[in-house]
DNA sequence: AACTTTTGTTTTATTAATAAAACATTGAAT
DNA sequence: ATTCAATGTTTTATTAATAAAACAAAAGTT
């Protein structure tokens, strides 16, 4: 594939954009309905960027709005929204329970990537997770093994998962820190 | 954290830099030099473009510019370009070889969320991978009975792994697609 | 009814990343 | 030395996302 690099911001619709989407999902679910002004104050930005952003997410079929300026989802909006909450949730959990990662490292590295990620692959990591969450004698084994392991990147020469350049050769890196 | 979902913006430096500086390293490393027009020509963008965002680089001390015009990576430059490249290159091996990915999806996934994880979940995916891909028994029964899991997300009441409105929900997820 | 506040929209401006085109420099070929 | 091609820089313009401020409308208060 030619410019995969490019890939990066052709994401349609945006990560802005998704947030504001998010938004009304979440205010809708909290109050009931979502106007522009809340939308604002939730997300931190001020009113005339949302009424912008919200005009162009509405002409896309993302969203309504109503006769009261009350803003809907739409079965297209709903999904999207759907959709990068649940691979932000699954990956937030791969990040915290199999890597261990902090809390707050989880939840920041989760929601950079959410809606970057294919559905596939958020598919595929929940099937993962079932799995690696499920009470199977072998998953047990795994996950006590996988407590004990570590990891020492000796040299490039050694190491069976780095190219050359490895940014993290040499460092000692276990399960906990 | 106040604004989580702005972090994704405020990346420095950004996924276009980056991939300018990545630029550099694979132009020298496999024609000894980088210019202007050998990084334009490699990223498919204008000459005037890289010659803005070289400029800026260079004033932020990721590369330099000999008498010339050729281009270095300063060991900061380097060590953003290793660090985004080890990411990317163990991200990659744990879509298509834990997950089951298409190569494809594998590669731009991992391309479009490399330099947005932190160090710290690059290390811990490295040493998770370095467990996931031993010869241990236990890790050998693990794969094996993944190899027959399917997991059925039946509905979101019994799902243990998804929140409501689940994406997925209801769909046959498995390992092999 | 008049005033004030809240909310939404529009306009002007900024920043980053780009293209396109004009312009500048350099170096090689004749 | 003149010309031409390659390369680099600058300028102008575009797009997306934002802020800030001006403006408009609606809704509540007195």
């Amino acid at each position: 594939m030619k410019d995969i690099w490019k890939k990066f911001d052709e994401t349609e619709p945006s990560h802005s954009s998704i947030h504001h989407l998010m938004a009304v999902y979440h205010l809708h679910k909290k109050n009931g309905y979502a106007r522009g002004i809340d939308i604002a104050n939730y997300l931190n930005i001020t009113r005339g960027s949302v009424s912008i952003t919200l005009t162009k997410l509405r002409d896309k079929n993302y969203l309504t709005e109503d006769e009261n300026k009350f803003y809907h989802l739409t079965e297209q909006g709903q999904q999207l929204v759907n959709s990068a909450l649940s691979k932000r949730h699954i990956v937030k959990r791969f990040f915290s329970e199999v890597l261990q990662l902090p809390a707050e490292v989880a939840e920041l590295d989760a929601c950079k990537i959410e809606h970057l990620l294919s559905n596939e692959t958020g598919e595929k990591l929940i099937c993962f997770m079932g799995y690696y969450l499920s009470e199977k004698p072998e998953v047990l084994n795994f996950r006590l093994g996988f407590r004990q392991f570590k990891y020492q990147c000796q040299s490039v020469a050694e190491c069976r998962l780095c190219e050359s350049d490895c940014f993290f050769s040499g460092k000692e890196i276990s399960k906990t820190g």
